[in-house]
DNA sequence: TTCTTGCATATTGTATCCAATATTCGATAT
DNA sequence: ATATCGAATATTGGATACAATATGCAAGAA
């Protein structure tokens, strides 16, 4: 006999929490771009020896998430202008490919979820949900495409620049912008409109681009 | 005073020659589909202790070469039919894009480097020799669209299949076609045709797809 | 027989220790 | 004063040793 409801969350391994929560630090940006990552100081900080930071530190590199030079340790990953430009095309390119596959196929659950976290988004007023919400906004919508390897490059792809996605939210009328434009994808879903919905996220996420690049430049 | 011809290839770790190694095997079809990588005897065969070993199979876990379970080791990634047809719906898409981008920037240095490649291509009789000569020819072509973070996503998606691109090419009229197809690409890219550059490579890849689900059915 | 149960073995995860390299800072020469 | 060189320190890479978990097998009970 087996028991499904209990040999969960077995998967707990030193190494994994230190990633995930180092992940969760650089992605919200508590940790600048270029800051050091000390091995024995994070070491330190979650009770355990070097081995399962230096393993967390493989990982987040291998994502693009650290940067490494041997014998001279990790930083945070930072992100040009050019770079992020061509990451926001790339964004465009995958995520209307996917949202036009999810759309026939998409539940009346999702939908409803979707709203969901359009509103909290629209309500919210603390930054970090901000971007929380427009992050789980967006991956709801590509969800029911089912395009499993699809969906792992978007979300490494977010991982990489959700810092940026965050800054660009607070800033002016960045938040009702966002609104607007979500309230105009989801209906497009809602009517079952692919191509429009599509249409709608490429220019959401192209917009952005320009944007980003415009204040970018201004620094 | 610095020297710059000299200081090339400082970047030889434990961990990065063993991953390099671990990742052609896998890559080439040497390691089947869920053959276990048991630590030790990676560690015997390298000389060293299974620390390297250890990073390099977290490298490849990230790049989802392997997967592991935790007390239970890594096995070599298996792809099922269903992923094998969306990764090539995925090429099709980001590849499409990508050298339509390029062909405008194409050099003539380029334009011959691919060339070689096909003449070489053609003559090739080894199957080792036609999967890397493919994958250069292909490659090379999209490098002068300096999409650095496309390029770096195609590689990776390419590693995870170039085990099934090799076996395609194996089978029965699968190098004529190929040739003749890359043919027509490169012939695009002479003429500076980009949208029919991107036409032909999405053309070639969704028949490649076609070809190995076929294949893969027929088992 | 067939299923459980406990132990022995094998394998992975982590800690501790040593080696290799980089960086800092002071001494010295120009 | 400035630049250069070298030792002291800091930090990472790797080896060895130990702990935690899984697997296989043998013995016994239903």
């Amino acid at each position: 006999m087996q028991i499904d409801s209990i040999d969960i969350a077995q998967t707990a391994s030193a190494a994994g929490i230190i990633y995930e929560a180092l992940k969760k630090a650089i992605i919200e940006g508590q940790l600048a771009d270029g800051a050091p990552l000390r091995q024995d100081e994070i070491a330190r900080m979650f009770n355990t020896s070097r081995i399962p930071v230096r393993e967390a530190l493989t990982m987040l590199e291998q994502q693009g998430l650290v940067v490494t030079q041997r014998y001279k340790g990790a930083v945070v990953a930072g992100i040009s202008p050019d770079e992020a430009g061509e990451i926001w095309d790339f964004r465009a390119l995958v995520e209307g490919r996917v949202i036009e596959a999810a759309v026939p196929r998409m539940s009346p659950e999702t939908l409803r979820r979707a709203r969901c976290h359009l509103e909290a988004f629209s309500r919210a007023t603390d930054p970090v949900e901000w971007g929380d919400l427009n992050r789980r906004f967006h991956t709801v919508l590509y969800h029911d495409s089912g395009l499993a390897y699809h969906l792992g490059i978007i979300e490494k792809t977010l991982d990489r620049v959700d810092r940026y996605l965050r800054a660009q939210l607070a800033l002016s009328n960045g938040l009702a912008r966002a609104n607007a434009e979500h309230e105009g994808i989801l209906r497009a879903c809602e009517t079952g409109d692919a191509p429009r919905a599509g249409m709608l996220t490429r220019q959401h996420i192209l917009g952005a681009k320009a944007n980003l690049l415009e204040n970018l430049a201004r620094r």
